[in-house]
This record gives C-alpha cells, structure tokens and sequence, in this order.
DNA sequence: CTTCCACGGGAACACTGGGGTG
DNA sequence: CACCCCAGTGTTCCCGTGGAAG
C-alpha cells in the first residue's frame, strides 16, 4: 500500500486482489514447474535459429498447469524472436471450441487475413487458403492445440494436415504443441500422426498437497489483505484439491469462494469453517451448472431415474426400466421418445458427468443389463430438473404417484 | 454348454445451414 | 433464382458379443 487511501479503503477487507485468484490469471511464477518450462523452451528454442521445432505432446490432468506453462513459454518465445528478429508466431487454440477440422482450418486462415465462411466451403479449400496464408513470409507458426484430444475422432484430418503441411510450404514453417489431458487419445489416431505429432512428449504430473500450498501461498500474498487467512486455510484448500487429484484450479477456486463466504458473512477472516463451506457449494453449483446445460432429452433421461425412484423403493434400475419410464414421460411431454440405443449413449454420457452411475451386469440366463442409480443428492437434482418449462408437467406426475402410494 | 438380453461399435441416413455456379 | 455440393450433428438400423444362470 503506497497510498493513504488505499489503507482506508482496505481496511477490514479480506480481498486485496481477488483477479489474481482467477483461472484467466497467468502468474509470474509457476511454482513446480521448472522442469516442463526448460523441456519445452529446450525443444521450442529451434524456432529462434531458423529450424523447425519438434512437433510436443504435453500430458496431464486438470489443472496442473499445462496451459499456464505453454502460455508462459510462448509469451517468452515471442519476446525473444522480436528481440532477435526472427519471426516466430504462437497460436492458440481451444479445440473444445474449434473441434472440427473445417473449423480449425478457418481459424487459423483468418488469422492470417483469409476471408474464410464459417461454414460452407469444401475443407480442403479452407486448408489451401490457410497455407497460401502462412506461407507468405519466411516465419515459425507454432500452432498450440489445448485440449487436443478432442480432434482425436472427429477432427483428425486436422492433425494429419498439420502433420505433413511442412513438405507442401516453400517459407514458413509450422509445427504444433498438442496439451491433452488424456494420457491414451494417441491411441484412437492413425499411426502416421500419431509419431509426427509425439516426437517429444512432456508430462505433467498432479501436483501433491505440499505443491499446491507453495502455489496458493504465492497467489494469497496478493489476493488477500495481510493476516486475513486463518493458518489452516491454505492447507485445508491444498488438501481438499489434493483428494481430487491435486487440481490446482481447484485449489483456487476453493480458496477464492471461501474468501467470498467470509466477507459475505462480514467475518474479519476466512476460517475452516468457510472453506468447508465453500467445497459444499461450488460441489453443488457444478451439478446444478452441469444438470442446466443438458439437452431436453437428456433431462428427460434423468427425470426418469428420479422418478423410478420415487414410484419403486429402489435406488438402482435396469436399463429396461429406465427406458420404459422414459417413454412414458415422453409421451406424457408429448414428446417423440427416441430409441433404446440412442438413451443407452444418453445414460453413458449421464455417467461421464458424474450424474448417474452405470454398472454393467451380466444376470445369466436373464441376459445383461445396466444398474443406473442416480449418484449425485436427489436434492440437487430435482428443482433445477423440474425448473425446465418442458419438464414441469412431469412434477404432476410425481404428485400423483406419491398419492398413489400413501 | 447353451441361452438370453441389452451393450455398444459402426454404417447409414436425415437434416441443417452455409457455400458456389449457371 | 434454382440447384447441387459440402461439413457437421444427431439419430436410427444392424449386428456381433459378453458372461453368468440354468
């Protein structure tokens, strides 16, 4: 605080910066990660002397750091290609968003000024125009693909364009950074790609409990006025993260969201207490977030584990159930239910999330089933469920079952 | 060993929203 | 303008398969 004001203004607040604690935060520093930071500039520094630079593959799990280091290194690259005139140009790109070849392709060709639909041209056309784009100038286009294994199925002929655009350019040169959370997606591409694309490979491991306190220690130092953390905040947030394979985002958020509690509670520090509470509440919120963002048959699916539930005494169904209390739904929605194969993919999409579990069991003579039980608080579910106007006359419904069964 | 059932992979299809061409 | 081409998405259709009860 080199101001008067700034005294006054703070005292008594828990937050000094709240921004830094935010995931869009690129920190000065990256605490344990000093080894993948010299590998990749290692690997990345043949950009500056004119060759092209090994083509990564960087692994690890949520919030170990991968885009902050990749983000970091690339910030630094550039710095020094200016510094010593070599033109060197990082690309990002989410491929949650653009997870199709065509949109990749027309990503990248606009950002070398192509006038390119979003739709609508024949891909190789859009491909064509990416490469007259690049190729223009004597340069290093180094092209950071976060979350590539999501191009894996889809969207591979990206990858294999990518893989061999070198052979068809005459100046520019091109290789890519793939950052995957998904140790074995190499393993759905084409042999081909999958050795041009990993010809170095970085992994990052999750970090351990002692890891994250260093990394929330550093960011508290600035979003937090000084001796408004409990002591035991920052250990309790570093092994809540730590339980959930040591996600340093989550370790943020935690520590963010229990500093929100406590000033909302106008408490002068945050406690365990709060941060207890805190985990509570953004566990809750995801499921609420995740259950909102479901397409109308999806939720249909769901509401029909909540309402076998409610109608038998039983936690767990067979698939056959499942779809029979769907069909009733829909027609009870007037809706065109779809067919048992196309929900089996629902419920398993339902389990990716984390909404219901299905087991696979054989019962012999009786053939194989699903177990679908629901596996997040009824609680949570059933008002964000039933707060969809398409779905509020099946509250009716349940209505008249409990009736029924009084 | 047979038998039964849904599982789940893959092909095929329908549909959408955009292009270019004559 | 009508018409066909194209990528992408969601769905249905078809079918081989796993594995314990009988």
């Amino acid at each position: 605080m080199d101001n008067l004001f700034d005294d006054l203004i703070y005292e008594g607040r828990i937050f000094a910066n709240k921004e830094v604690l935010r995931h869009a935060y690129i920190p000065e520093k990256l605490p344990h990660r000093e080894r993948q930071i010299k590998s990749l500039a290692d690997i990345l520094s043949a950009a500056l002397k004119g060759e092209t630079p090994s083509n990564v593959v960087i692994y690890g799990k949520t919030g170990t750091g991968k885009t902050a280091t990749v983000k970091y290194v690339s910030k630094e690259l550039e710095r020094m290609g200016r510094k010593m005139g070599s033109k060197c140009f990082m690309i990002y790109i989410n491929n949650e968003v653009f997870d199709t070849q065509y949109r990749v392709f027309a990503y990248l060709a606009r950002i070398f000024n192509k006038k390119v639909p979003l739709i609508g041209w024949p891909t190789d056309m859009v491909y064509s125009e990416f490469k007259a784009g690049i190729d223009t100038d004597d340069r290093c286009v180094i092209v950071i693909l976060d979350e590539v294994d999501r191009l894996a199925t889809r969207g591979d002929g990206a990858l294999y364009n990518l893989s061999r655009i070198n052979s068809e350019l005459n100046n520019a040169r091109v290789s890519m950074i793939g950052i995957s959370n998904d140790l074995t997606f190499t393993e759905l591409l084409d042999p081909r790609v999958r050795s041009s694309l990993s010809e170095e490979e970085i992994i990052f491991p999750p970090y351990d409990a002692a890891q994250l306190q260093d990394i929330l220690g550093e960011r508290a130092r600035m979003a937090f006025n000084y001796s408004a953390l409990n002591d035991a905040v920052i250990p309790l947030c570093a092994a809540f993260a730590a339980q959930e394979h040591g996600d340093a985002r989550r370790a943020l958020d935690l520590l963010r969201v229990s500093g929100e509690i406590a000033e909302r509670s106008e408490s002068k520090t945050v406690t365990e207490e709060h941060v207890r509470q805190a985990s509570e509440r953004i566990e809750a919120n995801s499921i609420v977030e995740v259950i909102k963002t479901l397409p109308p048959q999806s939720k249909i699916v769901l509401s029909s584990v909540l309402l076998l539930r409610r109608e038998r005494n039983k936690r767990r169904f067979s698939s056959g159930e499942v779809y029979n209390m769907y069909r009733r739904s829909c027609n009870h929605l007037d809706m065109e239910p779809l067919t048992q194969r196309r929900v089996s993919d629902l419920v398993a999409e339902l389990d990716i999330l984390g909404l219901v579990s299905a087991v696979i069991v054989s019962k012999g003579r009786y053939g194989r089933t699903k177990e679908i039980s629901l596996s997040v608080p009824e609680g949570y579910v059933q008002p964000v469920l039933f707060e969809d106007y398409k779905l509020k006359a099946l509250v009716s419904n349940i209505k008249v079952k409990a009736q029924m069964t009084l």
